[in-house]
RNA sequence: CGGGGUGUAGCUCAGCCUGGCUAGAGCGCCUGGUUUGGGACCAGGAAGUCGCAGGUUCGAAUCCUGUCACCCCGACCA
């Protein structure tokens, strides 16, 4: 069996973020360039997350809908911003058939050119709003709240699993309001339910606030977001909430008829995640062993291994295994675990030694292993393991089985507090204040991390410092500093601290 | 698009420089047996048009030409 171990950490982050990837069976590079094959361990992740995500956007109102994979090329032309940002990296469907050519295989039907090429969406904005215009004619239809699951493809240069990929799963919400005092609410309002996601479900804590002129979404009036750091320190945009303001409304011409009789083009939002935050769940949890999952996301949150040598120990420690599990699956439902049942594995794979098994579990990183062996079956116990504490010390031995499923499910709520309370702990030590050009590209380094700095406010400098430190604006951190200052760049006045890292 | 590199078994790769007999290894897979509380072992076995197309040669994985694909660095990237 394959008992090698993964890149650690230290060794080379990328190969270790890869072998985890790969080793976890979450995913593979397809055979098709920049797209990947999300595997059943990976897509389980993403049903989970797609699960508590949707019960939130319900909880908020929203309905769900689905708009078209195809968008006429000329669409995205109406929005000027949208077409500047995103022409470069549209696919481009310029026919509707082939010909089977006998021995040869198939080539494209030059007869069969469509009279207008379709792109395939890079998101919807433009063929949601120039629907939207049927929808909309009054006030009373306002607000519209509508998400999409769907996938979108964005022709990227260089792709990494998850992080970015020329194809990928998101959810996109989009919504229509009578004035920019609602929508501006909606967009806040969706950045907080990006921000309790991330905290609560991915344990990951992130920075909420503006991103800055140069990088907002091409058509927003400005763009809310949250940001993560990995543990190599870097920043991963994990979602972003944009205010549209009337750009969509203007573009496609959907105006409502207010309460005053008078016509009045629609204010906008829109906002998504996409599967990049299982590479943000990976890269903020996960150690030299394997995936860690939070276990509110574990698609295994709980994996029982019974154990033994002699074919009646098996099948009195397997007994048992399936008794705990039968148990913990009928538990009461609670929110904690989206009122699904607990996901529980019995492994019963005695083929492989019990050390194999461990370490295979800990790698497809289930939050709680519970181990029954002989000297457990004779004492009616069993040992339970924690996946964020690796080896002895994260085990207590000698658990009696009745009492086994709430300790279990304490365990992980437990676990589920650890993670985040640690991946907090780590980025706030590796935020850094700096007031200087000089303590800028040095910190930016060593020790690394967020980067509170001030800054003038303008384009030309936030290029010339992404330029110069290949470090950018990540945020204008919602409850930071905003003492005036002097820039770190040029010295101009500036009104705030901003946060610079390096980036995904 | 520029620079560099790689295509040999499911995976990772050796062999190529200096052409030669039946193309190899590790891992994985299959069979049988021994094992099983932190990545077990033994024995046997299946598995490759050597990316593709030409050329040179008595003979090509190996040399030459062309071609395709992929990877890395750069450019690009809400």
């Amino acid at each position: 069996m394959a008992g090698e171990k993964i890149t650690s950490r230290a060794a080379d982050y990328s190969q270790w973020y890869l072998d985890i990837v790969n080793r976890a069976g979450l995913a593979e590079n397809s055979s098709v360039r920049g797209c990947m094959v999300i595997k059943p361990h990976g897509y389980a992740i993403w049903e989970r997350m797609q699960r508590a995500l949707d019960r939130m956007f319900k909880d908020t109102g929203h309905v769900n809908a689905y708009f078209p994979l195809f968008i006429p090329k000329s669409y995205l032309a109406k929005e000027e911003q949208m077409a500047e940002g995103f022409a470069k990296e549209c696919a481009v469907v310029t026919h509707y058939r082939l010909k089977a050519i006998p021995g040869k295989g198939v080539e494209v039907d030059p007869e069969a050119r469509l009279e207008e090429e379709l792109i395939v969406r890079p998101t919807s904005e433009t063929i949601i709003w120039n629907t939207y215009k049927n929808w909309i004619q009054s006030y009373r239809d306002l607000p519209l709240l509508v998400n999409q699951w769907a996938n979108v493809v964005r022709w990227e240069m260089r792709t990494r699993l998850f992080l970015r990929t020329a194809e990928f799963l998101w959810q996109e919400g989009h919504t229509a309001h009578a004035t920019a005092a609602d929508a501006e609410e909606e967009t806040r309002r969706m950045l907080g339910v990006y921000r309790d996601f991330a905290e609560n479900w991915m344990a990951m804590p992130v920075l909420c606030g503006p991103k800055s002129e140069g990088q907002k979404f091409p058509g927003a009036e400005y763009t809310l977001c949250i940001e993560a750091m990995m543990q190599d320190k870097k920043a991963l945009q994990a979602g972003t909430s944009h205010y549209l303001g009337q750009n969509f409304s203007k573009a496609f011409d959907v105006r409502f008829q207010n309460q005053q009789g008078q016509l009045e083009h629609a204010y906008a939002t829109s906002w998504g995640v996409s599967t990049r935050l299982i590479g943000g769940l990976i890269m903020t949890h996960s150690d030299d062993q394997g995936l860690v999952a939070p276990p509110r996301l574990a698609p295994v949150q709980v994996v029982i291994c019974p154990m033994g040598k002699e074919a009646s120990e098996r099948e009195a420690s397997t007994r048992a295994a399936r008794e705990l599990a039968g148990r913990l699956r009928e538990l009461p439902r609670e929110d904690f675990f989206d009122y699904e049942p607990v996901a529980v594995r019995v492994d019963e794979d005695f083929h492989n030694s019990p050390g194999f098994r461990f370490n295979e579990w800990e790698l497809k990183g289930v939050p709680v292993r519970v181990e029954i062996g002989p000297k457990d079956v004779a004492q009616n116990a069993c040992v339970l393991a924690r996946r964020d504490m690796p080896g002895k010390e994260g085990k207590q031995m000698g658990i009696p089985l009745d009492a086994a499923p709430g300790k279990v499910i304490a365990l992980l709520k437990e676990i589920q507090a650890a993670l985040f309370a640690k991946a907090k702990a780590f980025r706030d030590a590796n935020i850094h204040e700096v007031n200087s050009w000089d303590e800028f590209t040095k910190k930016l380094e060593e020790p690394g991390g967020f980067l509170m700095a001030h800054w003038d406010g303008t384009r030309e400098t936030e290029d010339r410092i992404s330029e110069l430190a290949k470090a950018t604006i990540r945020c204008i951190p919602d409850g930071g500093d905003t003492a005036p200052g002097k820039c770190v760049l040029t010295g101009n006045p500036s009104a705030r601290r901003v946060v610079f890292a390096k980036a995904y």
